[in-house]
DNA sequence: ATCTCTTACTTAACGCTGTTAACTTTATAA
DNA sequence: TTATAAAGTTAACAGCGTTAAGTAAGAGAT
């Protein structure tokens, strides 16, 4: 899937020590999120980076590997985000598992493009259930819910039970008024 | 939007009546639930329905016409599907409110393609909010809450809190099982 | 210092895409 | 019977993803 073909790092024939790949990452994610997976063209994101378009043939494996490895940096970044809301708040509490749904709300609002990006975009690396953004989010608020029971903040049942239900009620109100949003102040190419 | 060039309906040189319009939204359909928006092709629609490329754009404005239009009638679809289930049950009974979550629920397995569709493409048939397949099962959902409270089914309360809630829970459980097992069996294009 | 190997690119070209323009054929209405 | 509009055609354009083959340059070894 994702191919890191190159090795040793080295200096282009002008001289220069920029990393070609993360710039290629970039841009590809800034005209995926301006106008989805059609905007982006190979042609497009090497005019920006200032190579030819084969070149990033070099990096990836096609188009389609470089759409792959966008949403990959999208959902990473979404973890992270949910991650560091929660590692502040103490173990068990009814705080983290809050601090966990706020986070989750808040990423998807203050990264609207890029929560797009990892909902709307057909990607490989959606494929694996664990790369799934809900799954991201679903497992931390399940081992939350896990804590709570062990500390006597939830009568005992199945953390699974809870937190999907849980889980589904923030997913859903966020995808229903993301959803509209959304696409009430933004064009379509 | 959707355009809708042509007035009389006429036979072609080769005598049939076909409605050769109704022929390619079929087909278009298809091919898009086959393989995404990419596989999509204006070549390939036309092959299929045995005309020749440009001869679509008599129908459609382009390819983001049709695949609009499709969408459209992916959402006509669904909201056809809830009304119909339903029309059956007494007004104001709990049984008319799972009734519709049940009926949401079993329209995005039936029709899991079509779920996917409606949920994935972009289209400015979602643009309208109106549209939203969401929004049609929610407005239902609304009315439906509301006759509950009328009946003394529900302790007083915003109806339309009780059923923000009420369909998040649907629409989050939906897509988040379905987010999963479409993306296990399918092939990507 | 030169030779070799690998990295990081390049240009040229293939078949495909959406879309246009201009044209032909067909069927209806006056 | 003739004008008109619908329903279709072919040819062509620029742009797309992708492949193939070739080139420039830095690193390591002799």
């Amino acid at each position: 899937m994702s191919s890191t073909k190159h090795k040793r790092q080295r200096r282009n024939h002008r001289g220069k020590t920029a990393n070609t790949e993360t710039r290629i990452l970039e841009i590809a994610r800034d005209l995926l999120v301006a106008g989805g997976i059609q905007s982006l063209s190979m042609r497009a994101v090497a005019a920006k980076v200032g190579i030819s378009a084969t070149a990033i043939y070099h990096y990836f494996d096609g188009k389609q590997d470089l759409v792959d490895r966008v949403v990959e940096l999208g959902i990473r970044r979404l973890h992270e985000y949910l991650q560091q809301a929660i590692t502040s708040q103490p173990a068990g509490s009814l705080e983290k598992l809050l601090a966990l749904a706020e986070a989750y709300i808040r990423f998807a609002y203050e990264n609207q493009q890029y929560f797009q990006v990892i909902y709307r975009i057909r990607s490989d690396a959606l494929d694996r259930f664990e790369n799934l953004p809900v799954h991201s989010g679903y497992d931390l608020m399940r081992q939350c819910v896990g804590e709570c029971i062990e500390n006597g903040v939830f009568r005992s049942g199945d953390p699974a039970v809870i937190s999907t239900y849980l889980w589904s009620i923030i997913h859903g109100l966020v995808t229903l008024t993301m959803t509209c949003s959304l696409h009430g102040g933004e064009p379509h190419g």
